[in-house]
DNA sequence: TCAATAATTGTATATTTTTGCATGTTTTTT
DNA sequence: AAAAAACATGCAAAAATATACAATTATTGA
């Protein structure tokens, strides 16, 4: 199902990108997007997304992604935790990530992308990835994904 | 009043030590310590001291501290992977990191140091951390350490 | 393809957490 | 020391979140 894994996404970028205070909250940003779900399949969906609510520093309620931005050093290989959603447009490749870590990891990825990356441009929280000629979507997806870890 | 400190305390502890699940689990083992309290009171608490329910890794809700997003744990072994090394010159401290990460992880700094940091200024791969005055370099490194985190 | 199996979702409901309010207690001010 | 202000707490109610169950939709395998 299609639906399912673009609003996970959906929902990746909003929390990280705006203060979202609780579900019902989340909800109404969900549907001026487009999409159409009860709060049970949000908390669902947010189970399985592993986002929290958890306090700012002013002790308002947010909700958080859980894990942390980093790279996970374990076993060789190295996974990207703080990328949040990837999407295509034509042959170039968008990774949203965490406020202010676009730079270090788009640096991991040309350091892990191989023949495969052509080259990165990192705003604050938004990389370009531009894949070599040759390279398909979900090849470049899968290489991604390595990096950044399945939900 | 002593016993809403010690109280804390031990709200600390035990959350940090045992897998508490819901507030009403942790009201037991409360009770069990000689601790008299509602569980609307230790509502209060776990805010005032900004724990809050996550998901382990098995997806069951466990409670925790806020946890820092800087180091990662894995294989027993205590990595800290973004931030590389905190040093002081007077009362401005100076923190390395990965490179491309300072500006990511300046920002959690921001985020979560609260009122003991006045500021901060990140390069590349350089923070700058400035303190309040009246702060000490040993409460700002046992501040930012806390943040890096001795998992 | 079709039946069996698994996954997703909504509804209704249960559970959990938060909060308004009243009250008692401690601390501060005068 | 009395009055005022600030803080802590329980109770009850509200609000927020999670889940059991049933219906629906997708997926799998022969």
């Amino acid at each position: 199902m299609k639906e399912k894994s673009s609003r996970l996404n959906t929902i990746r970028e909003i929390v990280s990108r705006q203060k979202i205070g609780s579900q019902e909250e989340l909800l109404t940003v969900l549907t001026e997007h487009g999409y159409s779900l009860t709060q049970a399949t949000l908390s669902r969906d947010l189970k399985r997304l592993k986002i929290t609510k958890t306090l700012d520093s002013t002790g308002a309620y947010q909700y958080k992604l859980s894990e942390p931005p980093f790279l996970n050093g374990g076993g060789g290989e190295v996974q990207i935790i703080g990328a949040n959603s990837l999407e295509f447009s034509g042959n170039i490749a968008v990774m949203k990530t965490r406020k202010g870590y676009a730079s270090g990891i788009a640096a991991e990825i040309d350091d892990e992308g191989g023949d495969a990356i052509l080259g990165t441009i990192a705003g604050d929280d938004t990389i370009l990835i531009i894949p070599r000629e040759g390279y398909s979507r979900a090849e470049i997806t899968a290489l991604l994904s390595n990096l950044i870890g399945t939900n």
